[in-house]
DNA sequence: GTTGAGCGTT
């Protein structure tokens, strides 16, 4: 399950995020998204967890929350690529679920 | 020592 997660701090790491996801369920990576050209952290990242059920909770329960003094949206992210080729046919933008 | 909406790399 991958959720994306926006309006985060600069000063957030991976590392406090996993552990933020971790307190509602099982944290299978994360991954904060840096600037390719500063380096710096864009502030939003993306969290991929191992349970569905724990992900959508960790979503409504890390949603609109406080952290390192900024609110952040998390959200299910969107697909970064599903395969050029094929994907079976949703895809795309899926937004219907 | 900078910025503040938006969806990342294999």
């Amino acid at each position: 399950m991958n959720i994306y997660v926006g309006n985060l701090s600069w000063e957030v790491s991976e590392d406090e995020l996993k552990e933020a996801f971790e307190g509602h369920g099982q944290v299978a990576s994360v991954n904060i998204i840096t600037d390719k050209y500063t380096g710096r952290s864009r502030g939003f990242g993306f969290v991929e967890m191992s349970v569905d059920d724990e992900a959508r909770a960790a979503i409504e329960a890390l949603n609109n929350t406080e952290l390192k003094g900024r609110n952040m949206n998390v959200n299910e992210a969107r697909p970064r690529a599903e395969g050029s080729r094929d994907s079976g046919g949703g895809g795309g933008g899926g937004r219907s679920w």
